[in-house]
Formats: C-alpha cells, structure tokens, sequence
DNA sequence: CGCCTTACCTAGCGATCACTAGGTAACGAG
DNA sequence: CTCGTTACCTAGTGATCGCTAGGTAAGGCG
C-alpha cells in the first residue's frame, strides 16, 4: 500500500507542505518527523531527500526563487525606463495582488524574516541578501519619483509587509490590494 | 557559591532573560534549560517559580502589560479632546522614540505576532486581542483627522510595525524616529 | 540562637528530537 | 522478463525536551 514517487514529484510535495509547516511553527519549532507524516511517510524516508533539516529549508527557499524568478523579472523590467507614477502604482499593486494570492508564502517569509534575525539562524544571510535586494530594486524602481529613493523604498516596503502581516493577523478580512493602493497613493509623492 | 535571590528578584531577572532569548528564538525555539542556564540556575530551579514553559510566557507578556500600562496612559490621555494633526504626530513620534530605546521588546513582539498565528499557540489569544484593542487606540486618536479612521489606523500601525521589523534588520543602522516622522507625515492627510 | 519557610538543587521520568545503518521492494531500462 | 537503481522502510543512536519528586541549605523571624 506503499506510494513510491518519483524524485522530482515526492520533492515538490515535501517542499509544498514544509511551506506550510514551516510558515506555522517556524524553523525551531516543527519537525521533520510532523512534516514527513503530513506528505504520508516516515522521517527517514523524507531525509533520503533533503540530507538535514537545514538543507530542507534552503531548498524550500531556492525552490521558491526558482519558481518566482519569472514573475520578478516581468515585474522588474530591465530596461528601467522612467515611467509616470500611475504606472509605478500599477506595479506595486500587482506585486501585492500576487501575495495576495499565496497567503502561506506570505506566512513563511514573515515567520522566517524575524527567525532569521539570529545571527546563527540558518536563513539569516539569505534574508539579509534578499532584503538587501529588495530594497536596491525598489529604490530603482522609485527613483524618477523621489529625490531619496531609497528612505522612500524603505517605507514602502516596509508599509507593504506590515500590511500584509497584518492581513494574516486579522485572518484576511479586509481587503488587501484595496488597503494597499490607499497606503501606496498616500505614501509615494 | 550558590546565589538566592528573593522570589520578586528571582523573577524579574528571568523575565528580562526571557524577553531576550524567546524574541531570539521564538517560544517553540527556546528552552526553558538554555534560558535557565543564562540565569545561571538549572531548569528546575526555574520552573519553582514559573510552573510551565506556557506560564513563563503568559507571565512574560502580563510582566511587559503591567510595565507599560503607565505609559501607555500616558500617551492615550483618556479625555479624547479633539488635537491637531501636529499633536497627533508627536504622539506617534513618542510611540516609536519609545520604542526605539527597547529593540528587545520591539524583536519579542515580533517574534511572537507571527508565531502566534497559529491558533494553537499559548499567545494567540493575547495578540488577537492586543492587535485589536491596539488598532481601536489608534482609529480613535486619528478620527478626527479622517474619514474612515479605522482605514488609516490600520495603515499607521502596519507602517510603524514593518519600519521597526527593518530597522531590527537593517542592524538599527538608519534613525527609527526620523524615518518613522518621514512616513507618517506622508501617510497621514 | 533555633526554627520554618522556600529558593534551588540532584536525579530521573517518558517523550521526542535530528539523524544513521541497513534492508526491502517498486520501478525503468534493456 | 530480468536486473540495477533508488524510493522508502524498520530500528535504532545519543542528545535533549518539558516536567516531577524529593532533598538540602540559605535567609528572615521569633
């Protein structure tokens, strides 16, 4: 009554639910015995294909890169023509609405942002890197609109994930594009 | 060479150890030996005084309530008399300053908002209620400079939520305060 | 000084942790 | 149909988890 699957499918269902598990007890606090019972299997079987349980959450972080590399740079366009600020709107908003859309992402990320916190956390350079990123593409992307692009890509983002913590918070009972178009209009000049 | 401390020492200093080490770790994360340890005490010798790993922290919040409710009285004076836009700001400016001199507490409240999204978490019920009472606060000081004040309050807090968690990130490199005042007077009409 | 409360300890409980060694059986290739 | 690969298992490892029972000694009070 064993299901075998094969690599790639038994991963990406282990990655799917550790997004999940991950998102909800935080790194230190699920295990890989929960997990592996969760996708119907033992531990050892789920270790067969993630080494460690750091290596797992690596991979649960490089898999979403690889699947969100796409949809970044279509957001993101390389050729930084200067647009008007209706258009930049347009772009943050879509940004939201995709998030809106992945709700447990969100969750893990929040989770992991303030776990990786800790210097010894397993995350912790890969956050520092990627919000490092993030604010360097914002600022970009806001430059034509502000004389400090980058205190003013500093706000955004953080008024972007502060809305969206608290959009999990109150169990997603508001809208959050609307709420975050309210926010973006005010917020950028 | 053993230390005793009276009970009332005894339990501030695990108190303030706590606040460290769950806003490191996060309440799954730690435990309650390495916190003891710290202390320089055995995890027994803990648990004399806080009877479960749950109380420590349900204790740990009540101790935080209790500390900050002067202040807090403080800065929400109770006859609402209807302010100015420049005295609300300098309320906000004194929230975040406030803040700002505590990175301890502003990373356990993270830490915690976002673990205790999980129903099942022994905070869940405090933050759900704190996060509310939080945003009523905040809607009623700012009603008379909005139209839909429970909107805006909403957004004020996610701002100020969001900058703190970067500025924790960010290592506390960029003035807090400054940048706070910044977006405040960019969010609030 | 003597006594009683109590802060704190040692020792140990069963459960669970991440992880390993070695075996079994399902699948794909030939 | 056969055979090699490998997905997944059972059965453990020592470490650590939260927590308890029962003892020891430090301090305040008479």
């Amino acid at each position: 009554m064993r299901t075998r699957m094969n690599r790639e499918d038994r991963r990406a269902a282990i990655l799917d639910s550790a997004i999940a598990v991950i998102g909800e007890r935080g790194f230190h606090g699920f295990s890989i015995r929960d997990l592996a019972m969760r996708c119907a299997m033992t531990d050892a079987g789920l270790l067969h294909h993630f080494g460690s349980k750091t290596d797992l959450l690596l991979a649960v972080l490089d898999h979403r890169d690889a699947q969100d590399e796409d949809a970044i740079a279509a957001l993101f366009p390389r050729e930084a023509a200067p647009r008007d600020r209706a258009e930049m709107l347009r772009v943050l908003a879509a940004i939201v609405a995709r998030n809106a859309e992945r709700p447990e992402l969100v969750r893990l990320y929040a989770m992991l942002r303030v776990e990786a916190l800790a210097a010894d956390h397993p995350a912790h350079a890969y956050f520092v890197t990627r919000d490092r990123l993030a604010r360097r593409r914002f600022a970009e992307l806001l430059g034509p609109l502000s004389e400090t692009p980058e205190r003013l890509a500093r706000q955004v983002l953080a008024a972007m994930d502060g809305l969206e913590l608290q959009w999990l918070l109150e169990d997603r009972t508001f809208d959050l594009v609307a709420t975050w178009n309210e926010t973006a209009d005010r917020l950028i000049p």
